[in-house]
DNA sequence: GCCCTCTACTTGAAACTTCAACGAGAAGTA
DNA sequence: TACTTCTCGTTGAAGTTTCAAGTAGAGGGC
């Protein structure tokens, strides 16, 4: 999954809506972001066929599941459940469903607003989270963990933080104060 | 792929419940990892967006014409596009299928294997990369680059090769000769 | 030649995600 | 009150990915 390859300049003039001579990446930039594209994509399916042979499930959907554990007694607002996994409601919807059906969450009415949704997780749910939990600790290590420096650990923790800022969907307009 | 898995240890057994004392990740390991998760998962579900909107297909998609585009002759073996974008090649044959709807991509018969198949990149795929290429990279750009310092490029770069070595799938059996 | 195995690629069904639309209730306004 | 608008969550269809199975040719041994 390469970005810059295709070199081909356009007018220079920046009319309204014409695009200006685009930026390409450096060959130190692309070699970087190869490598983040494949490990990434590497990694993240490593975590999905494992958890899908240990767990019976994706890693996404895990996750919802490990929220759902950690939240107060054992349950959370759809909206809050998506909004903590960085998906869709519909999404959810469609997943939690699936969940449902393998006896790991249940639903249940909001009590102060009749829209909304609790899912909670069942004890079976927190059981299979239980077993599968240290397999899935064991695979991020192993791919990850174990084989980065600490200064390493700490540079990555830096770098995503950075990169998760640029994009947080948080407040479109914040830098936009006379839209509001 | 690797050695890796759950309950490798030699000595204790299987049964179902019994497990070595998990070695949990610390901390600092948790926000780092996080982190991590939280950045990838933005940035692609932003990349996919981009590109859904000004190309029209989703990123792993883009990365195929990518592939063809620098290949010679715009052509390559399904096996070989299937490797460089690090799919399967059940997943290859459908996302070429779609491509193919498009007109951005054909096949043809491999001339020196009659099991083969080429891929190959049409001048309007082409066309749909060099319109689209400068806004991908600014958003790659934007999002990555244009944030991190250049000791934090080379960090993440080195940092990468690490991850994606651990997870290579060259060789599965490579440290277990006696497999073989 | 035959047979066996491996590789290249495709297929169809099931699982998952996205997208647009929807119903119901909350919340604000007049 | 009525009206509008927004939020909560769901639905169904279309698009994508995975999984298991399948066809056809290549390659090797006999």
């Amino acid at each position: 999954m390469n970005t810059a390859s295709i070199n081909e300049d356009g007018a220079s003039g920046t009319a309204p809506g014409a695009q200006a001579e685009p930026r390409w990446l450096s060959d130190r930039e692309q070699r970087v972001w190869r490598s983040y594209v494949h490990a990434t994509t590497l990694l993240e399916d490593h975590l999905d066929r494992q958890l899908q042979r240990d767990a019976g499930m994706p890693h996404v959907y895990y996750g919802l599941l490990v929220q759902l554990s950690q939240a107060p007694r054992r349950r959370m607002r759809m909206t809050e459940l998506a909004k903590g996994a960085k998906i869709t409601r519909s999404r959810l919807s469609h997943a939690v469903a699936r969940l449902e059906k393998n006896g790991w969450v249940r639903r249940e009415d909001c009590p102060s607003d009749k829209r909304g949704q609790n899912a909670y997780l069942t004890d079976e749910g927190f059981e299979v989270l239980r077993r599968s939990a240290p397999g899935h600790v064991e695979a991020v290590r192993q791919a990850m963990f174990d084989r980065l420096t600490p200064e390493q650990v700490d540079q990555l923790g830096a770098i995503m933080r950075v990169v998760a800022e640029a994009l947080e969907p948080s407040d479109p307009n914040a830098d936009l104060p006379w839209l509001r």
